[in-house]
RNA sequence: AGAUCCUUGGUGCAAUGGCAGCAUGGCAGUCUCCAAAACUGCAGGUGUGAGUUCGACUCUCACAGGAUCUG
């Protein structure tokens, strides 16, 4: 395999690191359990809705009893009225990482996060200098007052490699561009190239648990019904009393922003799971998208182990040794 | 049984007798601090059979299927 030789070399004097992701609800918790308990790790979570304290049914969250004593890491950190970004989640990760090596375990990132995943496993640089609320609001209020093409002429302006890279109708990654040319003078085109390059931080054993879509699909409608007979519109309702608003990051997670029609009445709780489900199909779809785009990733597609999880566990317990140990 | 209306992508709807569009779903893709977000692309259709016409989703007839009313 020609792949990028120097990245591989120079992981040898790198920290180990085990992630194991995969589209939603294809099975990723129960496995991870098990994972961690052979190899004595603990696990960090790469999902950008269970950092959030009281968003447990909809975000499938594991329960305490299920993580038979494997410490658990990012999980109810925030506040449902906080907002999260890559930024914060490279940022705790590395330092929950740190922590693990010291103790003498592994961490095992687990979730469906890709974009964690990449910021972490890449270590790509954010800094917060680079944010300016302020500025970014102001560019927001003159998208909706005079339109998405007058932000992206901007752009052409400042940064023409970017403005040819993403079209005027993503209002928010313009945004984020013009941001990030007004407060460092730099094209962040330039900033993603060099980014791009920098090697990973982590020798990494990345799998990525798979299985046929019309299975996985399945999995996902029964796993909403679940979530509907759990009282998922108690908890959106919950949330929305203590204060939650719906522009909040934390309610624009699927299960969430469905849900809150239904507690005002614009419509049933039977329409809400269909959207639930339509919406999560879609999700699962681009998580797989991401993944086959990631390099260095190694698919473990369940039907391919009959899907018997003993002998998949025996494959990425293999897999680890083989690629951490040597 | 009779009368009236209806039949257009998987679904819901458009289209003076003149290039069959929209929404949604499906599939594929983009992504370097809101990513469970935001965005892009592709495929797919006139119920069947005749007729009128230079030309039919559109007009006529038959058939099939559906809806409503009458008995």
């Amino acid at each position: 395999m020609p792949d990028i030789p120097e990245r591989k070399t120079a992981s040898a004097d790198l920290p180990p690191l085990v992630i194991l992701t995969g589209p939603t609800a294809v099975g990723k918790t129960s496995l991870s359990i098990r994972l961690a308990g052979e190899l004595g790790g603990e696990i960090i979570s790469a999902d950008s809705v269970q950092v959030y304290r009281r968003m447990d049914i909809g975000s499938a969250k594991i329960l305490p009893d299920e993580m038979q004593g494997i410490p658990h890491h990012l999980i109810d950190i925030l506040e449902p009225t906080e907002s999260f970004d890559a930024f914060r989640f490279r940022e705790l990760a590395k330092e929950k990482a740190a922590q693990i090596h010291a103790r003498g375990k592994l961490p095992i990132v687990v979730g469906g996060t890709g974009f964690y995943i990449q910021a972490l496993l890449r270590d790509i640089h954010f800094s917060q200098q680079e944010t300016d609320e302020a500025y970014r609001q102001s560019l927001w209020e003159m998208a909706e007052r005079d339109g998405a093409q007058v932000l992206h002429e901007m752009l052409r302006k400042a940064d023409p490699e970017s403005a040819d890279a993403i079209p005027a109708e993503n209002i928010k990654r313009v945004i984020r561009a013009l941001e990030y040319h007004h407060t460092t003078g730099q094209p962040i085109s330039v900033h993603n190239r060099e980014e791009s390059l920098r090697p990973a931080a982590y020798r990494a054993c990345y799998f990525v648990l798979s299985d046929v879509r019309e299975r996985l699909y399945e999995r996902i409608d029964r796993r909403v019904d679940e979530m509907m007979e759990a009282g998922l519109e108690g908890e959106v309702r919950g949330l929305l009393e203590e204060g939650v608003t719906p522009e909040m990051t934390s309610m624009q997670a699927i299960g969430y922003k469905e849900m809150v029609p239904v507690i005002r009445g614009a419509y049933t709780a039977e329409e809400a799971a269909y959207r639930i489900k339509r919406n999560t199909r879609h999700f699962a779809k681009r998580q797989l998208t991401w993944f086959r785009r990631e390099g260095d990733v190694i698919w473990v597609p369940k039907d391919r182990y009959g899907y018997d999880e003993d002998a998949i566990l025996r494959e990425l317990i293999r897999q680890v040794k083989e690629t951490l140990c040597s």
